[in-house]
DNA sequence: TAAAATATTGATATATAATAGTTAAAACGA
DNA sequence: TCGTTTTAACTATTATATATCAATATTTTA
């Protein structure tokens, strides 16, 4: 509850940048389900109860996370859950843009970014751990300028910078 | 031995762009050969039989191939080879810039650009599997822009872009 | 509400991708 | 040729992901 400035303050508006440790984390849990929740009732989909689960698990920190640890995370909880119910939650949330697959990685981490479904960049810290979801325009256009000079198409795009983020930079 | 304007003609100068099914690709795998050659050469690293071998398969065309597609396609020659060889002789053309790792494929394809160690970018057609590596300076310039607006130091990019390359977009 | 249709999850098996660790063979330098 | 180093083989295992079919839950339709 602190920096809060209103119900649309700035963080409220996708959580860019990284957040570092000490951030009131509830906060970002609780708007990426609030967001899941209308978004798929406006859209008729049903957000279930496994499928709330695993996003809630994505969002239990700021850094990508593992289908396979995600599996034993849900296991820990109830009965053994198997590979193909994780992966097919993930595939649904990815669908509905709520999570992104990080390919570098293998591995899955909350979307942070706005509602329409978008090609995510991202800025990933090879210290901590810590992914980034940027809002590149000028990404964007520069690999548009570049393909179009290739006279290719663009229909999805991998863009994901593995470096040192300020915080861990700066130890 | 279309359009060879000399022995510096453009398409020597690292095979830019899509060739597209019809070329003369016997030019592309001698020079991927020749340049591995000399390159390893110059640096006293040791370009042996397997990883000559692996580097061909590679250059038989401008896809990407799968690491155990290679392993099936070495395994026809000659005694059965298993994955750590395979591996291990990507490892070695990886770290000498030989080939690249598409990380969106979980494949491998040829290097066609300079000699120098080099962040690749990749434009994949999603119809024809072609790869094309690309010269992106201009999408460099973005990403080093966006990435220092966020305070992030890059050490690695991931850029791959999934489309439809000029002849499949027209088809 | 009951039955039918649809969507979701469970369970088993398997495919695909990559590495660890140990031993054997080949290449190189003295 | 001996000893050192590098490379490759072999066995085993880990990690990532999907196919398939059965069971359950939800929604729709009658």
């Amino acid at each position: 509850m602190t920096k809060t400035t209103g119900p649309k303050s700035d963080d409220a508006e996708g959580k860019r940048g990284f957040q570092g440790p000490a951030h009131a984390h509830g906060r970002c849990i609780g708007q990426a389900l609030d967001r899941a929740e209308s978004l798929c009732r406006q859209r008729g989909a049903r957000l279930t109860r496994m499928r709330r689960r695993v996003l809630e698990l994505i969002w239990d920190s700021h850094k990508s996370v593992k289908a396979y640890d995600l599996l034993d995370r849900l296991s820990e909880t109830e009965s053994s859950v198997r590979p193909p119910t994780v992966y097919r939650a993930l595939k649904f949330l990815i669908a509905h843009g709520l999570v992104h697959r990080v390919d570098s990685l293998n591995a899955f981490i909350g979307c942070s970014g706005s509602d329409e479904l978008h090609n995510a960049q991202f800025l990933i810290c090879q210290k901590c751990g810590e992914v980034s979801e940027m809002d590149g325009a000028g990404i964007d256009q520069a690999v548009a300028r570049q393909a179009a000079a290739a006279g290719f198409t663009v229909r999805r795009q991998t863009v994901e910078l593995h470096g040192e983020c300020p915080a861990c930079a700066a130890s």
